[in-house]
DNA sequence: CAGTGGTCTAGACCACGAG
DNA sequence: TCGTGGTCTAGACCACTGG
């Protein structure tokens, strides 16, 4: 019999990722040169094909790869960096936090889309929508605060939600899975109205977060997330690249 | 990176996992629910049970399934909301958006690391790196700022670079890459320098990036990047999930 | 046209952990 | 303990695309 690699029993796929990984960052194989194909690595491994496939797709998926039928595999000239941003429910992170959690809605109402929200969801200008603003607090102190538009029309269930007692953040995750989403970052000096429902001072730096979401009826959400100061956004892990 | 054009022939396993992304979302199947397991969904497929197996585990990494030996694949219950930012050099930002590109060096010295930064890269306080600050420009005007420490024992052929001439971005990205990365947003209101060099006014929210990058031998990289007042930072696409 | 990656299959064994 | 997912394999055919 043949015994296993004593210690180590990390799938053989991950085991193949991290050695050609390995050959990258050490330089054995340079930018923009060929690395051997799929079939002589399934050898030089002692594994299958399809086992040598999956860790280069890893790797590709990665940005580290640049793979091309025919053409072969290529370490990438740029490695493209990526990060994966989980963003949790705010309950969850306010109590993760070791505070304790609660929202207060400020307003809510039906009212038409300003042009420049009509033209990020898609929608034509003038479209009525429910309008919310809600802050959710940690310990009793401001811990961001949500400016957010819904549309009945994508979730008809949220005309019998109502967002006074329960959190939309929480409704949503439950009740309206989405399709597809954008999501991004800005910082803005806080504003009168930030300033007051955040408790801090007009002009503060805030992070800002957009995000909208969509399913196959349309635009369901978007909401502008304005941080609580010095608030960090920020990855749990990422792979390989460069710089 | 981008998935394929729905409309023509598609992977069998992308297909499933659409299908059954269709049932989260439409509440064939409720959070929390168990859905059948991988045999089950291989006949009604007409798959083989590893084709089942892809597309289910591609579910799980969006957070749409929770899935355990034994237990099953059942609906998540809190869909995890995940964005995957790319990011990418420099110049290459610049010239997307039709602007030539340039950058200027404005410090480059050896100097001990204040605490902070030790803390966040895990090395000695005092510890003796390269600290530098630059400013990319687009026509003309500033970009972004970023403010550099860099460790020549993790990246030995550092000293024999000039990033008096060469962009250390680019140099890091062909030179010295990373096996872990640790990413971050928040927000401040510009300082002093961060005004003078990226020529704006005092107090101005700025969205600020940090970035450290480690190798088998230690950090590479620290560094605080100041955007342009009014810059985002955003994902591309965004798999499904809740809210 | 032919080499290379993309994907699928049927079968197998293993590892985990709920019951 | 034993059902379920995790992974691997050997082989096959297909889809691109470079030469």
């Amino acid at each position: 019999m043949i015994d296993k690699p004593a210690g180590s029993t990390s799938p053989k796929a991950q085991h193949i990722a991290s050695e050609v990984r390995r050959r990258i960052v050490e330089h054995e194989w340079r930018q923009g040169e060929r690395i051997p194909d799929e079939a002589d690595l399934a050898i030089e491994f002692d594994a299958a094909r399809a086992t040598v496939n999956k860790a280069l797709q890893l790797l590709a998926g990665e940005g580290l790869l640049d793979r091309r039928r025919r053409a072969g595999t290529r370490v990438a000239i740029d490695p493209v960096r990526k990060a994966t941003f989980t963003i949790s429910i705010v309950r969850e992170q306010v109590e993760q936090a070791g505070m304790a959690y609660s929202h207060r809605v400020f307003a809510q109402r039906k009212s038409p889309i300003p042009d420049d929200i009509a033209a990020r969801v898609g929608l034509p200008p003038g479209e009525v929508l429910v309008h919310m603003r809600a802050v959710h607090y940690g310990d009793g102190l401001p811990f961001q605060l949500e400016d957010r538009w819904l549309n009945p029309r994508a979730a008809p269930e949220l005309e019998k939600a109502d967002f006074w007692q329960l959190n939309a953040n929480e409704w949503l995750v439950r009740n309206a899975p989405y399709l597809r989403a954008e999501l991004a970052f800005s910082a803005e000096n806080a504003n009168r109205r930030d300033a007051r429902l955040l408790r801090t001072q007009l002009g503060q730096a805030l992070l800002i977060m957009h995000r909208t979401t969509w399913n196959d009826l349309g635009p369901i959400t978007t909401v502008r997330v304005a941080f609580q100061p010095g608030h960090f956004v920020g990855t749990e892990k990422t792979t390989a690249g460069g710089d």
